[in-house]
DNA sequence: ACTGAATTCGAACGAACGTTCGAATTATCT
DNA sequence: AGATAATTCGAACGTTCGTTCGAATTCAGT
């Protein structure tokens, strides 16, 4: 908090008045974050119907908003464990849900290619691929969220539509 | 390090008699497990000479390492950019020897399969798939470290090996 | 100009933290 | 048994942390 206070240029006691707690800052940076990645998400996704361009504009959303907003990114993998109580509860629905949107989308591949794999490994092999991020990626010599976005589109689309079909 | 203390027994003096300093018990955890996952990886890629099987045995041995101590995971991933100055420079040598192994296994298979793609982002999206593991994995609902390197394999392997090949 | 509300801040509080110290205890060797 | 070294610990140190308080200042409406 002393650090926010130096780096804002308001008070210690100023921060306080406007945010209560340290941890309800942390509740409201999460919240936002997630809900404007929710929104974004769903504007972009009306307009496409391909389940598989469906899934390159999810990850595109996805790694645009962090490598845009690095220090978001940090703070919420970080602190992904922070919250205790309600504030936990409201983050872990906004979470869930975006979670399930993800999970919908390659539901959607699957049936419509008639696919046969784990959705869960799919999904949280795609998350880990795009949250690792932060630890790695140098705006100076790594590629832009376009190209990222594609590669691991590539990688994670291709590893799945070229897995076991179901048998009929 | 009072938690350490509680937990082991061990009074907080008697900690700092064996530890000297909280940062120095962090380097040893970090450079144990590190060293540990280097040297089993070692061992087990002796016996394989497919480059696809090779990478199939990283993903293994990383993944049941983790599996078997998810702690470790936990402050691996938490505190990587904890330690300053040397600590910091033998861990990081370490972990980039670990890194190199995992490319130089990636360049073997572009090399072997005539395949063309970034080694680059193949690895770190395949790190970022394992490491991520320590925020979902459920022992009681998820499937064992086998089961799981299997998927991910499936899903990095077909994912590079279904990619453009190198013209001729 | 006056008043009540909103905003801002310096200064402090108590708790938790990393660490150290000196003394007590235990182990080892002759 | 006595001497030396290794181990263990309660108690404290100075610092940092999250938070609060009361007073000062600014703002809005009359």
């Amino acid at each position: 908090m002393r650090d926010l206070s130096r780096a804002s240029g308001m008070s210690l006691a100023g921060l306080y008045y406007y945010f209560q707690s340290k941890e309800r800052l942390l509740f409201l940076i999460q919240k936002h974050t997630f809900t404007t990645i929710v929104q974004r998400l769903k504007e972009r996704l009306a307009g496409a119907v391909d389940p598989e361009q469906r899934i390159r504009i999810f990850i595109l959303n996805h790694l645009e908003y962090f490598l845009a907003n690095p220090a978001s990114m940090k703070v919420l993998s970080h602190e992904a464990d922070a919250l205790k109580n309600s504030f936990a509860v409201e983050v872990a629905a906004i979470k869930r849900e975006y979670y399930r949107i993800c999970v919908g989308l390659m539901d959607d591949l699957k049936r419509d290619r008639s696919l046969e794999f784990s959705t869960r490994i799919a999904v949280l092999s795609l998350f880990g691929m795009m949250n690792w991020i932060y630890t790695w990626h140098n705006p100076r010599v790594d590629a832009d969220a376009g190209q990222i976005a594609r590669e691991m589109g590539d990688i994670v689309l291709r590893g799945v539509l070229n897995g076991a079909r179901v048998r009929r």
